[in-house]
RNA sequence: UGGGUCAUGGUGUAAUGGUAACACUACAGGUUUUGGUUCUGUCAUUCUGGGUUCGAAUCCCGGUGACCCAACCA
């Protein structure tokens, strides 16, 4: 139990890179000494378990560093962000179990963006270009070949200046004209092209309502909030490495424009891989159409890797955070095994998970020689993994559901749960001895099967300490409920779907659902409505943990109703072979 | 001869010029009133060819392969 201090300093933890970063930055007391950084979603959409492991590192690295991470919603295009996402990304932030310092909103900007806009075009830095956005494409030329600058590109600054003003005026049509920073044409870096850094939308906006027609791209927006914020280490995902001289660019004229010192007190960027999970699609464009196109049951749909579909499934955050700790941050492209996932949730879920009896497939056990219409009330431990939370009752009786493959009329030597001329346990209750069955004369299928007890074989008592191969579980007939227990299995037929689905799309010349179709298992829910399920559960809440004894790790779902139960199996039991 | 980034068991991650290790998976066994848990063990790794060095997964050069970049998305 005691660690000597050589133990402990054995165990030096390995940071990852981002982490180690920021440890050497703040022992040179870079920024001051100050730590901060910031988690930066875009609210038109639902977070999956990718944004996940950026939110772990986001404000994971604030809370091990005594830094703080603030949640800033980057909603610089008005087009599909929404308040619905707004709520749902605070949720499931909250839910994961991380704490931000403040609620930002890129929009809170807008104004010093602007104002930001108007000194480049006086310094000759930005321009505004009239040209049609397939103009623009094509001048930009491809990454083997340099750009063409634009006719506009060198117009009076006093033009730029008044056709930006008209741009936010509302009287010009989307599209007609864009404000473009002048850098570098025949950069070997796309994004140097004279990024555009302004748009017409003509739409309003969750936050600013009315104010604004014209509103700023990305790349023209994320540095300077940083900047903005006292922002010290932007985080983000491998895709923007290009963007990141853009970002410093960007950062060095506000500085600048603002006559402040270019070397000290800047934000910088770090980029780490991405998740990818097998058998999962985590794009947000792809997630969409498998809810438009009904694939899927909404964005909380159990096999959904949305939070709240994994939150429905019945994974614990903790699970999720254990996993996302166990594959770790590298600019490797790495496509994680689901694997991992299930046993980092069994791992918890293990110690978390309320046991209860639940049978899914079931047949008929008389036990012979127990009274008709006796009932017995016996204990159940509620988690042999935590006897502090204590047990509760089931009932035990003559007639028994139990599960059809817990019987074999002939078994082999590897088969050790019950047939005929054997002893089986039945768990919390007695041992019984098999007597044989009854099969049905048209379809030979087991309807009954017959046993006596062993009186003195109660649980808890001196005779149930018996070596017996062999216990499973069981429910009073009398005494069960009724329920409906929904079963998933991954939605992807293909180990990587991301990657098929691009190939399908370019091979074939289709795209989104026609693309997805060919890879989606058609066998990723199957309902089971001829369940039994202890009364006890009428107890339990939507989301509460369950383990299924010798079944798998199931929750309550939150359609489920006293009069109609209704149960997701979050992930099996690990299984041995035999069966 | 576009630019950028990467390559360690089946999967992911560590080793910061000094004995290639950890987790998951798979397999074998002990314990067990869950074929769960737990415990023990087994298989298996530095993309390739050169170079530097007493010593290279690590540094250098060539090759191969993969990913990202040509939205008025973020």
């Amino acid at each position: 139990m005691c660690t000597t201090p050589e133990e402990v300093t054995e165990k030096k933890e390995t940071l990852n890179f981002i982490e180690q970063i920021v440890k050497d930055d703040l022992a040179a007391g870079k920024n001051g000494g100050r730590l901060q950084t910031r988690f930066p979603p875009e609210p038109n959409g639902y977070l999956h378990i990718g944004h996940a492991k950026a939110i772990a590192l986001d404000f994971g690295i604030a809370e091990k560093f005594g830094g703080v991470c603030n949640l800033r919603m980057d909603d610089t295009n008005p087009q599909k962000e929404d308040h619905e996402f707004v709520e749902a990304i605070e949720r499931d932030i909250e839910w994961l179990g991380y704490h931000w310092g403040k609620v930002l909103y890129a929009s809170d900007y807008f104004e010093d963006l602007w104002e930001f806009a108007v000194a480049l075009i006086k310094q000759g830095r930005a321009y505004v270009d009239e040209q049609t956005s397939e103009q623009i494409a094509q001048q930009k030329g491809t990454p083997t070949r340099p750009g063409q600058e634009s006719p506009y590109r060198n117009r009076p600054i006093e033009e730029s200046l008044r056709l930006f003003e008209e741009m936010n005026s509302g009287r010009i049509e989307p599209g007609k004209m864009v404000l473009r920073a002048k850098i570098d044409m025949a950069s070997d870096n796309m994004h140097f092209r004279d990024p555009i850094m302004y748009r017409v939308l003509n739409m309003p906006h969750i936050r600013t309502g009315n104010r604004w027609n014209a509103y700023p791209m990305y790349d023209f927006t994320h540095g300077q909030c940083d900047y903005l914020e006292g922002v010290t280490h932007s985080i983000c995902t491998l895709e923007f490495v290009p963007h990141r001289p853009l970002y410093d660019l960007f950062v060095d004229w506000y500085k600048e424009t603002r006559g402040e010192d270019l070397s000290d007190n800047r934000p910088r960027q770090f980029e780490f891989n991405k998740l990818n999970l097998n058998y999962t699609l985590m794009s947000k464009r792809n997630l969409l159409i498998l809810t438009q196109e009904g694939v899927v049951d909404g964005w909380d749909d159990p096999r959904m890797p949305t939070l709240c579909g994994i939150r429905r499934r019945g994974y614990s955050p903790e699970s999720i955070r254990k996993f996302i700790d166990k594959i770790g941050y590298t600019v490797f492209d790495a496509l994680n095994d689901m694997k991992l996932l299930e046993s980092a949730a069994r791992a918890d879920l293990n110690e978390r998970a309320t046991r209860v009896s639940a049978v899914l497939n079931p047949v008929k056990l008389i036990i012979t020689n127990y009274p008709e219409g006796q009932v017995e009330e016996l204990e159940v431990v509620n988690n042999p993994e935590r006897p502090e939370e204590g047990t509760h009752i089931i009932e035990f009786s003559r007639e028994l559901w139990i599960e059809r493959e817990d019987f074999k009329e002939e078994a082999d030597k590897k088969f050790f749960r019950m047939y005929p001329g054997k002893e089986t346990r039945l768990k919390s209750a007695y041992i019984v001895n098999c007597t044989g069955c009854k099969r049905n004369e048209e379809t030979g299928e087991v309807e009954e099967i017959y046993c006596t007890y062993d009186p003195t074989s109660k649980a808890g008592t001196e005779g149930a300490n018996r070596k017996v191969k062999g216990t499973i579980h069981w429910l009073s007939c009398d005494h069960c409920l009724p329920a409906e227990v929904r079963n998933y299995e991954c939605l992807w037929t293909c180990e990587n779907p991301r990657d098929a689905i691009k190939e399908y799309e370019e091979e074939h010349g289709v795209r989104g659902i026609e693309a997805m179709r060919p890879f989606i298992n058609p066998n990723s829910i199957s309902i089971n409505k001829r369940a039994f399920v202890e009364k006890f559960l009428l107890t339990r809440k939507a989301f509460d943990y369950l383990q299924f004894t010798r079944t798998g790790y199931y929750n309550v779902d939150p359609d489920s109703t006293p009069e109609h139960l209704i149960f997701n199996s979050t992930v099996s039991l690990k299984e041995d072979k035999g069966k």
